[in-house]
DNA sequence: GTTGCCATGTAAGGTGTTACATGATTTA
DNA sequence: TAAATCATGTAACACCTTACATGGCAAC
């Protein structure tokens, strides 16, 4: 899938310039850009050479002119289309593992280094994750439904790193 | 990280043509690379001209001449010092949380038959990872604690599915 | 006085995929 | 006769990231 339609979903709650959507990627931990420039401009302009969303410009002084993007009809419906296509399994790249699946030549003093510095990462994020959760950042909050979805990604995210956090663990204990 | 150190690990078992680690990327499901043949062939070229493997051309008739790539001591230590740097995190890009992000457009039976289509899809997977952790496929056995650690890694691979198919199953269910 | 915010964008490069191209041999 | 296997490789393109570039304004 590409970023686009994540640009129309921000877009699907209110009017919003590139800077802004770049904020909102790299505010957000949930989504899995980075919010670089480049995609994003690249994206707004192909989304509004589509017909997808519209652009107001706002000049201002000394301050580059502001372009407002609105989300069209169109835009909606395209965004309703795609939401119901068939999903895709979740994409998974650990490169932990490739080190992990030849970590024989260390002895075992180095291979549980190794797992305690993976540990140590894992469990950093969790708590960050944690974090999060608890303070419900980036709720859109409008249907208690849609709050729920969203409560429910979180939640999602959280038990990812919590049920990596005690595989790493077992898996050192196992070897100790 | 890149393709390179997973080539390299394949060939500190045994010597390999591009051909044959095509095959083994394609067929193991631990390694997240289609096994595509751009990217391999280009990374022999790139690991021949850093010395760290070797190549060796045994002519053919009316077939191509294979290319037998052998890894080299300093190959073999670039692999032992890749497998000691610092982890990273796990990557997992799921494309089924911005469809559900901005899934309230739908109604419940549209927001149910996605959830549902999801879990197909993922109990199919799930119960693929389970069939391949039965058969034990693609285990170096060399050793107990290499072969162990190749156990760990595809139990970490169904534990994930599992916990994925928990989670949308209960997802489901709060909102029937 | 340096850092950060606003706001646009470009350049360059790494990573990854599918499809194309050749051509003989074996299998269904 | 159609396909799969062996074995190499190229072309084209999608995706994603970091760093570069400009330039005024506000805060510390």
């Amino acid at each position: 899938m590409s970023i686009k339609y994540a640009i129309l979903g921000f877009l699907s709650w209110q009017p919003a310039t590139g800077y802004d959507l770049k904020k909102m990627f790299a505010e957000s931990d949930m989504l899995y850009w980075s919010g670089n420039n480049n995609q994003i401009y690249r994206a707004l302009v192909d989304l509004h050479k589509n017909g997808l969303v519209t652009k107001e410009v706002e000049h201002q002084e000394s301050l580059p002119s502001r372009k407002i993007y609105t989300i069209t009809t169109e835009g909606l419906a395209e965004l309703k289309k795609w939401v119901q296509t068939q999903p895709e399994l979740p994409q998974l790249k650990n490169s932990f593992h490739v080190q992990l699946s030849w970590a024989n030549q260390l002895d075992d003093q180095e291979l549980d280094a190794l797992l305690a510095a993976y540990e140590e990462e894992i469990y950093v994020k969790c708590k960050m994750m944690k974090e999060q959760e608890r303070r419900s950042l980036f709720t859109p909050n409008r249907t208690p439904r849609e709050t729920h979805l969203w409560a429910k990604i979180t939640e999602n995210w959280v038990a990812f790193y919590e049920r990596e956090l005690a595989w790493v663990r077992n898996l050192r204990q196992g070897l100790g």
